[in-house]
DNA sequence: CACGATACGGAGGCATGGTTCCGCTTGTCA
DNA sequence: TGACAAGCGGAACCATGCCTCCGTATCGTG
């Protein structure tokens, strides 16, 4: 918290007056990451005329997010573990927003399978683990973790 | 380590006699770790007729280590990112460990390609990040993880 | 049995990091 | 200008967890 404090050209009491606590401050960052994952999805992969290229970006995304986001990782892989994260939870995203991300894949799915694109037994609830599996690829370092979104999507292919 | 002396029902100064540091032990742990994953392959993949199965088996058998072992996915992918974990490193398996550990791995490869079982572009080195991904998503508390491997190795055929 | 050596236990020292609190600065209003 | 309110900074407090140290128990030997 002195680190944060001292990046943020403040003192720790400032800090502590905006969050009252560390863990307050850390969920204030997860909703945030939350809506910009939400804001892409609706605003950039549904508009998206090709549904394949739709889920090529959308892991694409969760890459660059885990790039520039160490924890992003983590809060993903809660959200795959399908853990009851809501509001009291320790790093808790409100139930809510993780609803409105899960209904929002759930679309990008549905086009997928429509145009025939992935494999039949593909469902919404499959994407969290792999977007966690990625994200844990890129935060161990791999220089070319493009390579490791193509064999997943491979895997995601119609058989 | 308190707690590691109280399970072990012994003092401290006892853990702290056999092993003088607490990155001292995590080393031991990791080693011994290590060690069981070469017998593995060495013992009980590479032996297996069918090497599609054995490569499929690697995934099983990384998935469960990782459930017996929460530190099994840091492991793995600090060996994914390549990053220098010689004797000296943080947490780090000798590096003659990971070189063995690799050249099986290499083994185990080769023999899909000869079997012309696995897509013509895989290579060893694609093993270590796909597992720590498998690894992450068992972490994650998923609980069906084996359709996710199921899945990587989908992408993992022939195209 | 006496004695030295070896091994043990766990209280205490010390560093780290989250949190609180109080004195000071800054801005506002009469 | 003086008095008050609001916001700020960072020193100090306290819990946690790694590690050290010393008094005690155990074992082998003369």
């Amino acid at each position: 918290m002195d680190d944060i404090a001292a990046r943020a050209g403040v003192g720790v009491g400032t800090v502590y007056r905006h969050f009252p606590t560390k863990q307050s401050l850390a969920v204030a960052i997860v909703q945030q990451r939350f809506s910009m994952i939400t804001a892409f999805i609706r605003d950039e992969l549904l508009p998206d005329p090709d549904p394949w290229n739709a889920l090529e970006r959308s892991f694409e995304f969760c890459a660059s997010t885990q790039l520039a986001d160490r924890g992003y990782a983590d809060v993903v892989g809660t959200i795959a573990g399908g853990s009851p994260i809501a509001g009291g939870g320790p790093h808790g995203p409100a139930m809510a927003q993780v609803e409105e991300l899960l209904d929002l894949t759930e679309l990008l799915i549905a086009r997928a399978h429509a145009a025939g694109v992935v494999r039949a037994d593909l469902v919404a609830t499959d994407m969290p683990p792999l977007y966690a599996a990625l994200a844990s690829i890129v935060q161990a370092g791999v220089p070319d973790w493009r390579r490791y979104i193509a064999i997943v999507l491979d895997g995601l292919r119609p058989r």
